[in-house]
DNA sequence: GAATATATTCAACGACCGTTGAATCCGTCA
DNA sequence: TGACGGATTCAACGGTCGTTGAATATATTC
């Protein structure tokens, strides 16, 4: 049984499909070039012809939908600020575009989308891949909502905004993980593929914590005087 | 080259320890067990003698170091539940206890445990390990946390301290990866290795983060009538 | 010190890995 | 029709994988 039906997609896509599919349920080496273009009906040469080899396919995969995506998030992001001016966003909705697209389309998007953001989660996670992939693909974009973020919190120490913004990440990222255990644990009273909760929920989580990293910032401040708090800083 | 010096460690610790390294960096898939027993000057039988496949290997170095903690955060959890009676512990309090033993111990536990927590990072991200082995080993001290965690929310939904725990777990598991992806974007303004950083950090974020959620919750139950929210339960 | 149990070494197995080059199919254009 | 080029198939390569059984070394017991 190659295929189901008689399928005329290109090869190309389907093996990036499949790719995409089991790339996310096992990790970059836990899946053959064989598991994939079997899944996709397809030759195992044909890996190599239209991409190269087994790691130009884990980067097509990661990039396929990288692109637009990103743009909608910073057109929203732009959107909202828009929306705002001439006062700074609310934090809530900042994070809200930060991660409203990719919910959506995790949501309804289909299932490719899906195993894509669980690849993502993967790929965040990684030693090896997640300092290279996400930034070449990732940090002009984090780095725009970083300033938005700093307008949003007048006073507040640039470290806070990345501390927080680190936590904010990790939450969101072991959300598309969609491992299944929050709904284990929680008697099914939770459960982790309902993105409208998580939607609900994130944004005013994250917000409060950003609120609260910048008051104790400030509060450390007016404790220690300008002298010792850089000699502090010098030291950690 | 097989061993740096003689090293007279039973071999059984000593293939532990390269385990919990290397499956740390790139996974259970993406090391050999030839990898690991070259890392360990040992012979690559030894693994199937000692341990019985790659697989029980991997579950052993998972293992090894769950019990000594749990018990260490439990106590932890106890001591602060006395110290508050008759009153509730305060939310920064619990968080605290639950990563404080384990920030303690990736910072000044020494590289093994640095390793091992970022096993356990990649475990709790991976959909195929992540609901066995975390499930097993983590889910009885999880539970009584959020009990705790309960008392410290009082008239605050189950549903909310769960989701609470999740965006919590995510934010320290993606610190225990040690991507070094923060270092990067923050231009080396904050380091993920100053495992201090995020202890002064983790509690306050979280602790208003669940105070956020508990009010959101108590606010929309407000707004609507039982029996439509009763409705409104069962339909989500 | 012989016998026994445990620990380690060595060589090899079959299976699967990613990749390759030649052969074949198929639609396009001359 | 025939030549051509991209897409696909097929068979096979060398290498590495996890695992195994027999042989050897080391420690323990009588």
């Amino acid at each position: 049984m190659k295929k189901k039906t008689t399928d005329h997609r290109p090869a190309k896509e389907r093996i990036l499909d499949a790719a995409e599919q089991l790339f996310a349920r096992r990790g970059f080496y836990g899946v053959s070039l064989r598991d994939i273009t079997q899944a996709a009906g397809v030759d195992v040469a044909l890996v190599s012809y239209h991409f190269g080899g087994k790691r130009e396919l884990f980067t097509a995969v990661f990039e396929r939908r990288a692109e637009v995506l990103n743009r909608e998030r910073l057109e929203l992001l732009e959107e909202v600020r828009r929306a705002a001016l001439p006062a700074a966003p609310s934090l809530e909705a900042i994070a809200n575009a930060f991660f409203e697209p990719l919910l959506e389309r995790s949501a309804r998007g289909g299932p490719g989308w899906k195993s894509y953001f669980a690849l993502v989660a993967y790929v965040n996670n990684s030693p090896e891949f997640g300092p290279v992939m996400m930034t070449r693909h990732f940090d002009p974009l984090v780095e725009r909502f970083i300033a938005v973020l700093r307008e949003a919190l007048p006073g507040c120490p640039a470290r806070e905004v990345y501390w927080g913004y680190q936590f904010l990440t990790g939450a969101l990222t072991l959300t598309f993980a969609e491992t299944g255990r929050l709904d284990k644990l929680s008697g099914g009273l939770c459960r982790s593929s309902d993105l409208d909760s998580v939607r609900e929920r994130l944004a005013p989580y994250v917000a409060a914590g950003f609120r609260a990293l910048s008051a104790r910032a400030t509060a450390a401040a007016s404790r220690t005087p300008v002298r010792a708090a850089r000699k502090a800083r010098r030291r950690s």
